[in-house]
DNA sequence: GCACCGGACCAATCTGTACTTGGTTCAGTT
DNA sequence: AACTGAACCAAGTACAGATTGGTCCGGTGC
């Protein structure tokens, strides 16, 4: 090519050039970009000159780059779900508390006002296995369905998903042992008189103290595992 | 095999037998009995029969059964990112907004707690292209992004990844015409100025005004789409 | 020494394919 | 009438291969 000729000067034309890919109406729906290997071969310029072209354009805000899916014009679309399991493994346990304390509170109020009378039964069968339970796996276990049985009253696929993705994290992390020992005796009491709780209150249909007493189960939880944190050697990941 | 000679004898001898696989210590950590297929050959009666069996133990509540997945002693473990993904194309519009004014809200009440000068700068920057933007999939895009850039930061892995399962339903959908028409000349401008008091409840780090403004900005985005369902002609699926 | 090119390699992502598994149906057998 | 075996379907899983942006290194021409 004539780049002999003009040092310096690829970048400059094949950004002028991507530049005009990025009107609206020359964009395909999904706003994608050819690939750099194709803008290269295209515009007749080295795969470097190319990137720099688009360093420019991410710099300035028009453009986003995400490896393994491409170039877009604008913001990044959101990933696939496959993708975003695997980093969900470095969340720690604060960070699924405030996501719980978020959405299990407003998952009773909206269980308490779309609950029928089998729901509650069910409920109750579940949280009288959890509190029959002998060993923690069992305890876990039904724990584990009682909060997901509420996320399944609250009628919503979407939010139930949402509690899904959360709960599948919870229970990948090795977090068991530090709850399992949270769970003192006196605390296993106070949590069945929790769960109690909000059965009762969504059996009575009252989503404002379902809500409430979701969201005193669960800071009382957190308290727990966090004193625990403070007296126990082990830091939590 | 002896089926001859007792009839209706095989399926309460099959469910004796896989009764005593659900003692915690002959499961598997994963909770996973063997396959019907399976189960038949190592007890020596048909699949039917062992359905049959499985259909009592399930009626029960000791175990729950997935196609695809397998059978699990006690409640069914979460499923994979990637199968609930599909699920989410039934979702409706209240739906979502009912998941997003639960979680947005608190998302910017942490992005106020947690975000630094640089993130208020971007946050500005974005709800500047949103109400520059000429076009309608301008608006959508940087909307979109301002939405995900205050998840962002939150700092929460977790929560962006909730966020990002409920973006992905939001764009999926084809509400864009019913937002689009929802967004009447008055009701941008309104949309403007609530976006402006997020970021700047942000910037000033209040995170009590953040997630009022947010939950606002949201309820405002609800109504508008409903008065325009009541009116509009269309059903909204 | 400088700017660029070509190529190679890595890591993240996407895609498609083949397999597994519970759910269902149906003809055959005793 | 009850069970069996087999086939088929639909939901879910798991794995391999291709694609793509990110990075690095040696070569080329001035």
């Amino acid at each position: 090519m004539d780049a002999t000729g003009r040092p310096g000067d690829n970048s400059p034309t094949a950004l002028e050039r991507i530049r005009a890919l990025l009107h609206p109406e020359t964009l395909p729906s999904d706003r994608r970009l050819p690939t750099e290997r194709q803008l290269s071969e295209d515009l007749g310029v080295s795969r470097r000159s190319v990137r720099r072209a688009l360093d420019v354009l991410e710099a300035e805000g028009r453009i986003s780059r995400r490896r393994g899916a491409g170039t877009f014009a604008g913001p990044c679309p959101p990933l696939n779900a496959s993708a975003m399991s695997e980093r969900l493994a470095e969340s720690d346990f604060m960070g699924v508390m405030e996501v719980r304390l978020s959405i299990e509170p407003p998952l009773a109020e909206l269980a308490a006002l779309r609950a029928d009378a089998r729901d509650a039964e069910r409920l109750d069968r579940m949280t009288k296995n959890a509190h029959h339970s002998q060993d923690a796996d069992g305890r876990e276990l039904w724990d584990s369905a009682f909060h997901r049985t509420i996320a399944e009253c609250a009628g919503n696929e979407l939010y139930l998903a949402v509690f899904d993705l959360v709960d599948r994290v919870r229970q990948n992390a090795e977090w068991r042992q530090l709850r399992e020992r949270a769970r003192t005796h006196s605390a296993l009491s106070l949590y069945a008189g929790q769960h109690d709780a909000i059965v009762e209150s969504i059996r009575r249909r009252d989503p404002e103290r379902a809500r409430e007493a979701m969201r005193t189960h669960l800071s009382a939880l957190r308290e727990s595992v966090v004193r625990m944190m403070e007296t126990g050697a082990d830091d939590v990941g």
